[in-house]
DNA sequence: TCGTGATTACTTGTATACAAATATTTTGTT
DNA sequence: AACAAAATATTTGTATACAAGTAATCACGA
């Protein structure tokens, strides 16, 4: 599945092993979306069409429509003669991506919300474990990784289809925001409020109660963002 | 020439102004969105990628992104060897796009509302004076436009930008389910139903109720997904 | 007449050459 | 040395030829 975190072995075997073309695009989007996200390309790193193409075993073309998705998703910004750019996920669109995070977070619990079946229960089982291992050794990249994977499980409470596609494009417009925030010093304190989330958040889902695992991720959402927005404060203070 | 007959002269023209790159595109795709929501092209046409561009006086390349991007959106569906079809909005996607709807719509009214100057004012007026003519003489085209253009008036009583673009893209995935379901005869109700919507909502938005105005919205929606449901149901209903 | 296989036509996908836009470097002049 | 202008390099944007996939047609035989 998402996987592709250092390792990310040979995508050009991947992409010629995919027989149609939609296949290839969603093997180039998902890569470069997730290294974006993991800050292998940090924001303001310039992309060349000529060098990913090379890097892929494909001409520019169809490279140039995972671009141009990652563009319209606000991950990207492209302009003829100067190149392509990772974008900064600046304080504003931070607040507002958020507020509306928190908002849509609850109609998970409202809105078609899943049966928790045994293969749901076993996926937060896995967080959990993860969750563990991570509190006994904190780490930046295993801590991103894990932020995004256990987005993705907490999307499968939600059987409504479009409140899934838009609040995961809504989470990674600013998913990398932690990574370019947390210094090293932060880590444990993130890692330990994570994994608190984590916990709580599983212990609804064991129940079955989704709309209060709903509400969880809303009060984590919330003081997630008054921490980032400490965090900048302290990064854009002078020395 | 061409057979863009609401209005749209020439785009070729227009695309030859435009100075870059990302206007041609804009002006491609704002084109082709309306035209897929006008019933210009109905569900199931085939667009061909050679007559398209030829209309636009381009190539295949720059409309491709256009086109690509529309497909994101989930309003066109390209498969290699068959051709680039407009999708059909299927009942279970419209009942998810307009539950996740109508909780949004009420997120207008809370967070970031904007506040109502005089132009803002203005624009509703001309909203309400629009709904009257179109109630003297209901039409299918101009319920249309006047249904797309509203929408777009109402998203202006929110600041939260996010939630501005994600609204657009579902209300764009949906709103063509009017004109495919209203037959000639029940124009005039649904026609005198949205009078009544607009009117009720430019009085709110007059004395700047924005939380107000998102209500009443929400409540139409509601009443829409349910006599959207009961049209299909007595179309797909034997002879 | 029916069925079947090959052929043909038509579509989007991909590769590539070139154009256009921007940034950098060089070069010439004062 | 300083400045300006031109040449150059680098990037994305566009046009176009061809490949790959699909569907329809035709030919041919039983």
């Amino acid at each position: 599945m998402s996987m592709a975190d250092t390792g990310e072995p040979d995508i050009a075997a991947q992409l010629e092993a995919a027989s149609t073309a939609q296949e290839r695009f969603q093997i180039m989007y998902s890569v470069l979306r997730d290294r974006i996200s993991m800050l292998v390309y940090p924001p303001g790193t310039q992309l060349s069409e000529e060098v990913l193409a090379g890097e892929f075993g494909i001409s520019r073309s169809p490279l140039r429509k995972a671009l141009q998705i990652l563009e319209a998703d606000g991950l990207l910004l492209s302009q003829q003669g100067i190149g392509t750019l990772v974008t900064d996920v600046d304080l504003n669109e931070l607040a507002q991506v958020y507020q509306l995070r928190m908002e849509m977070n609850e109609l998970t619990g409202r809105l078609s919300p899943a049966d928790v079946d045994f293969r749901l229960a076993a996926l937060f089982d896995t967080m959990r474990q993860r969750a563990e291992d991570l509190r006994v050794a904190p780490e930046r990249q295993a801590f991103a990784r894990l932020n995004i994977d256990f987005f993705h499980a907490f999307q499968q409470l939600t059987d409504n289809q479009p409140l899934r596609d838009v609040s995961e494009k809504l989470f990674y417009q600013t998913c990398r925001i932690w990574l370019t925030l947390i210094p090293s010093t932060n880590l444990s304190r993130e890692v330990e409020i994570f994994c608190q989330e984590i916990f709580a958040i599983t212990d609804a889902v064991a129940i079955g109660d989704i709309e209060a695992a709903a509400h969880i991720r809303r009060a984590h959402l919330s003081m997630g963002l008054k921490r980032l927005t400490s965090m900048k404060d302290a990064k854009d203070a002078p020395v």
